[in-house]
DNA sequence: GTGTTTATGTAGTTGTCGCTACATAATATG
DNA sequence: CATATTATGTAGCGACAACTACATAAACAC
């Protein structure tokens, strides 16, 4: 997961894993079947912890204004700090990658992240709930991208406050459901 | 241009370089030097057009909040449909790339571009403008993010507008010099 | 036309990629 | 202890990367 998310999934060569796991190649094959094969399982396992900043801003409840600011801000957190890596891993993982399996892997995984913001958006304002989604969308983009160039904690936290504060003010965002 | 721009420069081999210029890999090192040669030259290119976002904005006039607004959406004009690609090359050429020459010649032109934005803006607003021009800068790599993954011009435009609005009602950020 | 310079194409260099055939070592079963 | 099964390491597969030595062809001055 380190190994990918520094330097993304074509950068990073069997070798390279197998060496860092201990083991030699054909293990590694035995093991997760191809390179692939361990991308999908670091995928799984990157969604599962703290980096899946919708699951966890939404899980401590409020309405939408208080659930996307806690997205945003989570992600100021947690995006310049990952294992020496820096961004979003399914937003920067197979970034140009020439994988089309590796950015299948990736591409479905943003979509079912941005389906559940959706849904969630839907439910409390559903006249503009596309409009607010991609708002938000495009500013996590933006801020795992500035992540990934070196932007630090401050900078990302600046920007996510005035974009929450945009969002309620453009789009009548409450803190209560 | 096309090529670099549409699949980012390791994914792009001098094999498919010089069979799109009509002429063999001998001749390709001949003219360009190198691949990275190439690439410095498509790069000095591509901010010579409309391309050079924040270039072509100030040269139009007006303050800051103009200037950055016409940014902004001339980016989300310019990002979705450039030759086939989408976002800017100068962002996303690079990403996750192996090559340190290659890396280095996009974070150059990147800081560049930074500099001169803050510079202007600091002119007009010194007391905030490392934020502002952060703001910015956060939002068009969003942007160029969001094109790469196959956004339209109406999503772009919808989001230029709305960081726009926010700027200017965040930092007090005024029309005219 | 002759000789010289410049450009091009053929073919191949070295290196790395994802991946694997095969033989050996380790483990479990009788 | 002998046998069957699993796991590991050695070594190398074919494909492709950036790049080039060399011979041939084109363009030029005279």
């Amino acid at each position: 997961m380190k190994l990918f998310h520094a330097r993304g999934y074509d950068a990073v060569g069997v070798a390279e894993l197998s060496s860092e796991l201990g083991i030699k190649p054909p293990s590694f094959y035995a093991a997760f079947g191809s390179k692939a094969g361990l991308f999908e399982r670091v995928l799984q396992r990157y969604v599962m912890g703290e980096a899946n900043l919708f699951a966890h801003a939404q899980a401590e409840g409020g309405g939408v204004g208080a659930v996307l600011e806690r997205m945003l801000l989570q992600a100021a957190r947690v995006y310049p700090r990952c294992n020496g890596a820096a961004g979003c891993l399914v937003i920067e993982g197979t970034r140009n990658s020439t994988d089309p399996d590796a950015r299948a892997l990736t591409a479905s995984m943003r979509q079912a992240g941005r389906t559940a913001i959706r849904d969630f958006v839907a439910a409390h304002s559903p006249a503009r709930a596309e409009e607010i989604t991609d708002f938000a969308m495009v500013s996590l983009l933006g801020m795992s991208a500035a992540a990934h160039g070196g932007a630090d904690e401050a900078m990302l936290q600046t920007f996510a406050v005035t974009v929450s504060r945009a969002l309620r003010h453009e789009f009548g965002l409450t803190d209560t459901p």
